[in-house]
DNA sequence: GTCCAAAAGTCTGGAACCAGACCAATGAGG
DNA sequence: CCTCATTGGTCTGGTTCCAGACTTTTGGAC
């Protein structure tokens, strides 16, 4: 085997490789507005913005966001009204999760995609919690730390993945770094649809809510260990309940 | 101001309705292709992947990764030589590095960029080491991890930096997560234009190689906290360096 | 010297996507 | 009731990008 130099081989040839398209347009953007959709940052009864400011965010033409607009119109998620104080509304309301749903989500994403994300997560996140238990916390980030603690603690059940969300986000926002808080947020992304298909049982959310308490507490503390120690059970409690529904 | 009701407002919607495409299908290659040589990915001399191969890996046209590989041998990166045995051969060396170099190159860098890369790399390489040494290693794995290892220590001068990436992306990779791996590839491109320009000099080697064994170690002794712990202390290094630059 | 496999180079038709101009509907406010 | 700003709906021409078939070059193997 003469042949060319390969450099680094394998490594690193597939993570600097890998496509640089993510696929079809139009199909990117339906899943982008499926999952703010599902995620609630566009509630039920809200509006998505117009479709002129929007295609400019997602970086799309008009005419492709229509599609999209329209398979989602389509399916039932969005009703679309015209003329002034029209818009694309939100006319979904996520249904109440059932374990044979989870079970069919799990089984519908490749086995290696779902523990990928899962294994991403697990990485970023423990890493933005303990970045930021080991910076000098400003009074300001504190008490955003704590008001979206309370904020899940509080939350309505219809609220409360909403709520989590907001939690596990702050955290990877007060790092201070965009490309981490980006990271996480985009993990999250990966593993909505399954989470969103776990019911939200009182069980679980007081053992989520001490979790979340240890975490707030140890960064708060500046304790980056076991702020990092006590996400990573927070995560591994969601994660080994996803690999039980594999095949 | 009425309008609708904003969900997680603006945590959240950043992530989410940020740009579908990342742009230019050919300018993306470019940059791309640019970076696995910079990095070493494919070394001096080396080939890249058969035009077919590679387009399927970037998931672009030929028509278009050809027009990228156009541009780079233009500019002088490859010379590209046809029939059997043919392909597209890198032809560019990095400079050798001088301290002028760096500070210029630090500063050209936006203080808060800076820190946010390494903030990023510091977290993503972590958990990637963390995540390697939580799982259980086949046979293969070791050796891939000690051969890089070896790689490093052996290295001769010029081609130091490429084993060096080359070790630090095998954790990466080896942790089975492709997206990891990705992350650890792009934190690692954010500050190779400042790694690169560090000279390479014997007592930074020495106390590198000595950091590097560490991580090794742990890794292969199956001690999550210490991998963690030696990598960090790694990056710190490194990091306090570049900070040190800062106008 | 001839053959052949592997690679770059070329061409064509079509699909996806875009930018921008223009039309149509709607409902609050005068 | 009328006006008008705002929003979705439509159309047109052009660019980018793609899939695939075909051609040419090259150098090792026989």
């Amino acid at each position: 085997m003469g042949g060319a130099p390969t450099g680094l081989g394998v490594t690193g040839s597939l993570a600097l490789l890998r496509p640089v398209r993510s696929g079809n347009a139009f199909e990117e953007t339906v899943e982008r507005l499926l999952q703010a959709i599902k995620l609630g940052v566009v509630p039920y009864g809200g509006k998505l913005p117009p479709e002129r400011e929007l295609a400019a965010q997602l970086g799309i033409s008009r005419v492709t966001l229509r599609e999209a607009i329209r398979a989602l119109q389509d399916a039932g998620y969005l009703d679309v009204r015209r003329g002034r104080y029209g818009g694309a509304f939100v006319v979904y309301r996520p249904p109440h999760p059932r374990m044979g749903d989870l079970r069919r989500a799990v089984n519908e994403m490749g086995q290696s995609d779902l523990e990928d994300a899962l294994t991403f997560r697990m990485a970023v996140e423990c890493g933005a919690a303990q970045v930021l238990a080991g910076a000098r916390l400003t009074d300001a980030q504190r008490e955003t730390l704590t008001a979206t603690l309370d904020g899940v603690n509080e939350a309505a059940p219809d609220d409360y993945r909403r709520k989590d969300i907001a939690f596990h986000l702050a955290i990877a926002e007060l790092s201070g770094s965009p490309l981490l808080a980006a990271a996480c947020a985009d993990a999250r992304l990966r593993v909505t649809g399954l989470l969103n298909a776990i019911p939200v049982l009182r069980p679980n959310i007081e053992h989520a809510a001490a979790q979340h308490a240890a975490i707030a507490a140890a960064i708060l503390a500046g304790d980056p260990e076991a702020a990092r120690r006590a996400v990573a059970e927070h995560l591994e409690g969601t994660a080994a309940l996803l690999r039980g529904f594999l095949a």
